[in-house]
DNA sequence: ATTGTGGCCTGCCCGC
DNA sequence: TGCGGGCAGGCCACAA
């Protein structure tokens, strides 16, 4: 998905649709709805209300409503993309098509001045879902403290970054971010969690927040200074040698051997 | 409980 | 030009 920045953009774009009547909701796709939501609650939960906030944790989108309306939630997966009034809340998505096909759209609300909200995802791996349990998110990536990030940490003998991409720990990091942050830190992907005295750990919050609003700053979580060598026979930026490639915490990582220890 | 694996679904890109 | 394999920014169910 879109990872942390993206979401961000589209919560953005979403407060376009706040305080406007709802008038009806297109939900073709049943597998799109998780959680028990159906095209026919979505309806009665939705029509005739007006969403009233937008909010973020991780890569969660919450469009809350007024009294007695359920919260909308929105996860856009790798490929989604949300279009507010026919406008793309990011330009482009790296691995998702660009193509404007009503095919791939898969949930829409439509509000009585005639515009609409859709998610439009060509793999059909985000959802949507209401009255999300929130609970089930650690703190938002972008507001987690050094302490938090510390006990986020913990005593795990995880690999450092498949806790940073634990969402029931902390919510919004994917796997280019956390490539970006250890990276720039200097930080050897695989080393367990707990192996990090409280320096490091500051070291990395610090990376951590600095990677996230320069994504935020530059547009979007492909704007990486390691991205571009992010590929095989990719060469490190800082160091000129070959970066290192292989799966960990279940994802594809690329990493230097020289300077992340 | 924690951690790793496989699978989901679809499109694109590369090499033959 | 066509085709098959590999790959993809995420997440969930499942097993050890």
């Amino acid at each position: 998905m879109p990872e942390l920045p993206e979401v961000e953009f589209y919560r953005k774009l979403s407060e376009r649709v706040l305080d406007r009547p709802i008038k009806g909701v297109d939900a073709p796709d049943a597998w799109y709805l998780k959680r028990g939501a159906t095209a026919r609650s979505l309806r009665a939960g939705l029509r005739g209300r007006a969403f009233v906030a937008a909010r973020r944790i991780g890569k969660l989108l919450l469009l809350d409503g007024s009294d007695g309306t359920p919260t909308l939630g929105l996860h856009f997966g790798m490929s989604g993309r949300l279009i507010v009034d026919g406008v793309a809340g990011v330009d482009d998505l790296m691995y998702a098509s660009n193509k404007d096909l009503g095919a791939w759209d898969r949930f829409r609300v439509r509000f009585s001045d005639g515009g609409d909200l859709r998610m439009r995802d060509p793999r059909r791996l985000g959802g949507v879902e209401l009255d999300p349990d929130e609970e089930r998110l650690g703190p938002d990536a972008l507001m987690v403290s050094a302490g938090e990030l510390a006990r986020i940490l913990g005593v795990s003998n995880a690999p450092v970054k498949a806790r940073l991409m634990d969402q029931a720990r902390l919510a919004g990091v994917g796997n280019l971010i956390a490539d970006e942050v250890l990276w720039r830190a200097g930080v050897d992907p695989r080393r367990p969690a707990s192996a990090f005295d409280s320096a490091e750990v500051k070291r990395l919050h610090r990376h951590l927040r600095k990677t996230i609003a320069d994504f935020l700053d530059r547009g979007g979580s492909h704007t990486g200074d390691l991205l571009p060598h992010r590929v095989r026979g990719g060469v490190c930026p800082k160091d000129g040698v070959s970066l290192e490639r292989a799966q960990v915490g279940g994802r594809t990582t690329y990493w230097c051997p020289t300077h992340q220890r």
